[in-house]
DNA sequence: GATGAAACGATCATTTA
DNA sequence: TAAATGATCGTTTCATC
C-alpha cells in the first residue's frame, strides 16, 4: 500500500471539489481554491501522479436506466482458496448488474451490491450466476431500500 | 421514482464513456461516440437534465489520505420509525468516514460503509458514534480486504 | 444532426517571489 | 521551490444550414 502524501489546505479544498464535480472548470476550481489556473492544473496533475486522485467518472440513475431494483448479495464461497476465488472475483465483475464487489473478513464472505432489472431477474442471477456455481455455497438477499452517499473524503484531521 | 428514458446506442456509448472518465474533452468523446462535438454536447446536457446523469466525481485513494482501513457496519436501529431513522441517517452521513450508507429490507437493518485512519479510530466509532446512540441496537463490524466497482451501468438489453 | 465561426478556457514558457 | 503572468493554442458553444 502507498504512503500518506503531504497535503496542504489549497490540496483539500481541491479534492473536495473534485468529488462533488469532477467537471469543473479548471478556472472556477481556481478560483474556489484560492489560487492561480495555472497553479492549479499543476496540483491536479500532482495528484493524480502521485495516486490519490484515481479516477473520475459520472454517476448515473439506476432507475432511468431500467434497473430500479438493488440488492446486496452475502455470499459465501467455499473452499476459500485463491484458485476458487480469483474466478469467483472475475465472473461477479463481468456481471452487468454489478455495482460493487466487497472482499470481507470473515472465514468465506463477499458482499455484491447489485443494479436489477426486476424481481424476476434478480432471481434469475442468483440462482444461475451464483447458486449454480460450485464454490457458491450461500446466498444471502438484501434488497436496498434508499442508498446515500458520504461526503468528500479527507484525511483525518490529526 | 423516474419512468425510463429511451436512450440510443449513442447515449450508451456515450454513458459508458463518461462513468469510466468525467473529464474526458466533449471533442474526444464525440469522436468515441461517433458525432459531431455539436450533437455530443447536446446529448450529455440531455442526460444530465433528463436526470440520467445525476453527477460527477473524482474518486480519491483512501489508502493515501490516511485512511487504510475500510469496515462494513451491519446496524440495527430500534424501534425502526421515522423519527429515529431520519436523525440516524443524518448522523451517519455527517461523519467523516462514511462512503456510503443502505437502508435494507429486514426489520431494521442499515448497511455503513466506512473508511478509517486506524483500528483504534474505527472502535471509537463503533463506540462513540453508534452504538452510544439509544437508537442502535446492534452494531456489527466486517472489516473490508479489497473493493473493487463494476463496469459501466448499462440498461438491461431488452 | 452537422458545420463553421466566435468566445472562452486550458496550457505552458517565462518571470517573480 | 512554488506560484503568477500572459501569450498561444485548443475546445466549447451557438447560430445557421
Amino acid at each position: 500500500m502507498r504512503q500518506s502524501v503531504e497535503l496542504d489546505p489549497v490540496d483539500l479544498r481541491i479534492l473536495a471539489e473534485l468529488q462533488n464535480n469532477a467537471r469543473i472548470p479548471n478556472k472556477n476550481l481556481a478560483a474556489a481554491a484560492g489560487i492561480a489556473p495555472s497553479t492549479c492544473l499543476d496540483r491536479v496533475n500532482r495528484l493524480r501522479e502521485t495516486g490519490v486522485i484515481l479516477g473520475s467518472g459520472v454517476t448515473v440513475d439506476p432507475d432511468t436506466l431500467g434497473r430500479p431494483l438493488q440488492a446486496l448479495l452475502y455470499v459465501r464461497v467455499q473452499p476459500h482458496r485463491r484458485p476458487l476465488v480469483d474466478p469467483f472475483v472475475d465472473h461477479v465483475l463481468a456481471l452487468p448488474e454489478t455495482r460493487e464487489l466487497y472482499h470481507l473478513t470473515g472465514p468465506d464472505d463477499f458482499l455484491i451490491h447489485v443494479a436489477a432489472e426486476s424481481a424476476q431477474s434478480l432471481q434469475r442471477l442468483v440462482l444461475d450466476e451464483l447458486t449454480a456455481r460450485d464454490e457458491v455455497a450461500l446466498v444471502h438477499t438484501n434488497l436496498i431500500f434508499q442508498r446515500w452517499q458520504g461526503g468528500p473524503l479527507l484525511p483525518p484531521t490529526a
